[in-house]
RNA sequence: GCCGGCGUAGCUCAGAGGUAGAGCAGCUGAUUCGUAAUCAGCAGGUCGUAGGUUCAAAUCCUAUCGCCGGCUCCA
């Protein structure tokens, strides 16, 4: 069904296509595939498109659907194609058809006196198309390469029905009440200021409790397994990054501090100061694996065009960890990191993700370090471990590292992108640049496996994903604000207080709202909160507190000791609801 | 970094050559209230920044910084 639904995605692209070249002669056409939800297509033209276009487009396209042009398919010769598209002016599609495979057929489609190289399918004749709203303009490099002229891409929605176009362009509007950025002001969480720096977070209170509260956990669960916590400074001598690489081809993305005479880097990763550590001493077979954790803050001066909310930022947190290991371990190893990603990352709300096996290219063996057979071994591990957990994943080619191929987890924010969160790559360069060893059983120095791993990948990324996957209802656990206290009249304030100081006494973080506002008023102002205690003259009377739970209303009273032992339990198990 | 759009009060936005406006938030006062918005008053802006055009610029031009959507890159 995904596959006729991408059809009539397709052919609503051509109709785009059809619809800019009635409109805009001379126009010369990208590609247009279906994508998510609807399509795009890419233009070179003299003038820019813009928005303001988007209603005369629409309606051309309309004509065109109302005319009824059937898709007629055609096999063409090489020659007949590169006749055809060079005559129509159309330079980018005779460079498509130059990159072509010999012996590949040449299929085109044409509807009226529209004709685009194209693969197909296609469905019937236009008439069936209509389901469809243009959304928006933006640049898109020829082939997606940077160095390539840049053309105009009109993205569109396109669906079956008029009622899932409109579900969709609600659910879009729904996002934006969940995005981060939005939340993170509208909670307090957390600022990001140009006029102190671009892509540099400012936590406030709340947000800084909603990131110790991650990390809380994410450190509780690494000693539970077998890692330990290092600290390394955040900056070091230019020496370190020249011998681990990232001086010569990483060093335009590096914060470069010239002291005196000499040159510091502000730290990019944590890798070489771990690296530092397993050096400070001879290292024996028998300490193996040796598991270095730290939530180490890292700086990369990445492309203003980059920049991203919490997502993407100049200075954050890496959830790091370093594991040492002999070739014999590294199977077990990634392993655990795995059943420690998926653990965390399901217990923090994600029950979806998308795993992606990166390998190499194999039609590019020169670009990597290390020998073919130690890939093709190391390949192999990290699919084994995978299937023997009966995860899902895909496996990407090229997409690996220079120095090893990787494992890395998806989550997808309030719009549906995917960020990624776990990342665990094996390393094949720094052991040698660091020319790391072990003393083996024999006696002999042997050089170590290194696996990198990142299980959230980055605090910041990860706390904005999580920010829009809760859409700032967080579970009782991570709020950073879990109880909310609000007496009815002045008379309550006393007792009131006592509760909050009570509530506080107990560890759970807590506001009292005393102020002179209605019961409905404050309720709604804390209807993120998880649980709100309210307190009147009834309450007092009965030395209790009237228990209201987020997105259940009130379920009932009871004596505060009897609410801090339900809620306690909830923290203990980390309930959500 | 590239393409397009946008920067006006803390926030959301109006004002489109003639000298700055609303709602919410804030502050003050009144209200003392029973489960998702009480009322009134006050205060708040070198219109992102720097140049330029003009008798006059938030408004036009240039540059620059930033934000938003994409592309590329990426934790």
């Amino acid at each position: 069904m995904t596959f006729d639904l991408d059809t009539y995605r397709h052919s609503t692209a051509h109709v785009l296509a059809d619809a800019v070249l009635r409109l805009f002669p001379g126009t010369k056409l990208g590609i247009g595939p279906a994508i998510e939800n609807g399509f795009y297509y890419d233009f070179e033209a003299e003038g820019r498109f813009s928005e303001a276009d988007f209603d005369a487009i629409e309606t051309k396209m309309r004509e065109i659907i109302a005319q009824d042009l059937p898709f007629e398919r055609s096999v063409l010769s090489r020659e007949e194609a590169l006749a055809l598209f060079r005559g129509l002016g159309q330079d980018y599609k005779v460079q498509l058809i130059r990159g072509l495979p010999e012996g590949e057929e040449i299929t085109v489609y044409r509807h009226g006196d529209f004709v685009d190289l194209c693969k197909g399918p296609h469905v019937g004749s236009t008439g069936e198309l209509g389901v469809f709203k243009l959304t928006s303009v933006a640049g898109a490099y020829w082939l997606g390469d940077e160095k390539n002229p840049m053309l105009q891409r009109i993205y569109g929605a396109a669906f079956r029905t008029k009622e899932e176009l409109e579900d969709h362009l609600r659910l879009l509007a729904e996002a934006k009440l969940r995005d981060h950025r939005l939340l993170g002001r509208q909670l307090d969480l957390f600022s990001i200021d140009e006029r102190v720096g671009a892509g540099l977070v400012y936590w406030h209170p709340r947000g800084a409790t909603l990131k110790r509260l991650i990390e809380d956990f994410w450190i509780e669960e690494h000693l539970r397994r077998g890692y330990e916590l290092v600290s390394t400074p955040h900056i070091a001598k230019s020496a370190l990054w020249v011998t681990s690489g990232h001086y010569s081809y990483y060093k335009d993305n590096m914060y470069i501090l010239p002291v005196g005479s000499e040159e510091y880097v502000l730290k990019p990763m944590n890798c070489p100061l771990h690296l530092q550590i397993y050096k400070s001493r001879v290292r024996s077979y028998r300490e193996l694996p040796i598991r270095y954790a730290e939530l180490g803050t890292v700086y990369r001066r990445e492309r203003s065009g980059t920049l991203q909310g919490l997502f993407r930022v100049r200075g954050y947190t890496c959830d790091d960890a370093h594991i040492f290991c002999r070739a014999d371990q590294v199977e077990a190893e990634v392993g655990s990191v795995v059943d420690l990603a998926v653990f965390m990352v399901r217990e923090l709300g994600f029950n979806e993700f998308e795993i992606e096996l990166s390998l190499r290219d194999p039609d590019k063996q020169e670009g990597y370090i290390g020998a073919p057979e130690v890939w093709d071994e190391s390949e192999s591990i990290l699919r084994r471990v995978l299937q023997a957990k009966d995860l899902m994943f895909k496996e990407v080619l090229g997409e690996a590292a220079f120095y090893g191929p990787k494992i890395d987890f998806q989550l997808v924010d309030a719009y549906g992108h995917k960020h990624q969160g776990t990342t665990i790559q094996l390393d094949f360069n720094l052991p040698e640049r660091f020319d790391l060893s072990y003393v083996s059983s024999s006696g002999a120095a042997e050089r170590p496996v290194m696996i990198h791993r990142a299980i959230l990948g980055s605090i910041e990324r990860f706390a904005g994903v999580f920010i829009e996957r809760w859409g700032g209802a967080f579970p009782l656990w991570v709020s950073p604000v879990q109880v909310a206290v609000l007496p009815i009249t002045d008379a309550q304030r006393e007792y009131a207080n006592g509760v909050y100081e009570r509530l506080l006494a107990h560890g759970f973080r807590s506001v009292l709202d005393d102020r002179a506002e209605k019961l409905g008023f404050k309720i709604r102002e804390h209807s993120k909160v998880p649980y709100t205690l309210i307190v009147g003259g009834k309450e007092v009377e009965a030395s209790n507190v009237s228990v209201r739970r987020r997105s259940h209303g009130q379920i009932g009273t009871m004596t505060l000791d009897e609410f801090v032992a339900l809620a306690s339990e909830q923290v203990r198990n980390h309930e959500v609801f």
